[in-house]
DNA sequence: GATAGCTCTCAACTTTTTCTCAGGTTTGTG
DNA sequence: CACAAACCTGAGAAAAAGTTGAGAGCTATC
């Protein structure tokens, strides 16, 4: 499997060469909009991670042209935090599926296998658990109709537990889906995560079914019914 | 499968090697680091299971120099609990996978199978036997498709004794797998959890046969059909 | 440069599990 | 059948895991 790895910053760039290579990846970098194009352009690779900001030409750019020239190589989109329209904009330019900075490792690999698995199928953008819905485009959440405001770590734990329904998720898990690779992360932040979750989106809408459950000495579940 | 462990501490090098043997694996140790790290690069190792402290070359050394020799066994870095930059310094030392001690044997010992399986990921997550189903991925235990509780300690012995059907499984057996290396544990304390495991999957559910077995004078085995 | 909001840690507190003990029961052996 | 060794189990203290309020440190915004 051969990808290519577009974006500037070269301490990322080296960091996500290096994780992919142990798992077995072949991977080529450019550190530009310009050169990356011409590569992807070459040479055809499984997919592409192409960061949003770049100079020469920019990723939404860089994508676009791709798409026109009938190139249909995956593409994973890295967005700058909290830019609502960069992902938007992205998602129409012709990427695949999107992923913010700082980004954990674990998360990055996952959404690359999840590409490669499925190369036609468009990624799943609304998660529905119970009355629950999570609009990873919008970012907007609602329960029962009703609009919840969530914290940048509060969506991105919710999406996770949303994404992994049923599921007990170990805290270590957690972490590595949830903070950034190099974050140190006490278990008890996730923890308290978890409790202002529940606050949010159990507290309010009193229901005998608890959405996110407690499974002592292993983790957290997300139920759905 | 040749191993080499890296380890100064003597009871648990010893410990770790009896473990692995019975696990049919070979088993070298080095007490310390200048010793290992000529053995790493002499014989051509499966796995080093290497300790961060050690006398003379310390562990991190070992890796760097490793990986500078473009040696790239698979490595399971030991660290100590209260270090938690060790983690990230062993990672980016070359480490694959990190362990904080104390741990439980079989934590090793998956540790160590996913390491070696790197490429493949076809880890076992669904263990059954007779009508009894052990999901090791989603902590979930069900008997004849009812669900059951278990608490951390009892779900580990439980998966031990699933990774091992009709193979009388001596207390001591039991107690290095599933405990932590460092814990003094009673025999009388494996009978406990066999009696609490026997009141959730065996006691409700009543068939002749009963899954967990005594061998008096031997120890327990989980008999399958 | 004050304010507001978010992230993350700490510490006190609650809940549950872990593990041991002690006394009872079963099993094998002479 | 008597006896000891092995095993089982109810009770409860100690330890661990999880919850939560308070607040320090950052960052963005006006």
């Amino acid at each position: 499997m051969r990808i290519l790895i577009i974006e500037d910053d070269h301490k990322i760039a080296g960091a996500v060469k290096r994780g992919m290579e142990q798992e077995k990846f072949a991977v080529d970098i450019s550190y530009d909009g310009q050169d990356g194009l011409g590569q992807a352009l070459t040479i055809d690779y499984d997919a592409i991670i192409l960061d949003r900001m770049l100079p020469e030409i920019d990723g939404i750019e860089v994508c676009r042209t791709l798409r026109e020239k009938e190139n249909h190589t995956p593409i994973l989109m890295l967005t700058a935090k909290d830019k609502l329209n960069d992902r938007v904009e992205g998602l129409n330019a012709g990427a695949d599926d999107y992923l913010v900075k700082p980004f954990a490792f674990v998360e990055l690999l996952a959404r690359v296998r999840a590409l490669l698995r499925r190369p036609v199928e468009t990624k799943e953008m609304v998660l529905k658990i119970d009355d629950l819905i999570l609009n990873t485009m919008t970012f907007e959440v609602t329960r029962g109709g009703k609009k919840i405001e969530l914290s940048a770590t509060e969506f991105s734990l919710l999406e996770y537990l949303m994404r992994n329904p049923n599921r007990i998720l170990t805290k270590d898990n957690i972490i590595s889906h949830v903070w950034d690779y190099d974050a140190d992360i006490l278990p008890n932040t996730v923890e308290v995560y978890i409790g202002y979750l529940r606050n949010k989106i159990d507290k309010p809408f009193a229901k005998k079914l608890q959405l996110i459950q407690t499974a002592r000495g292993f983790g957290y579940k997300l139920a759905a019914s």
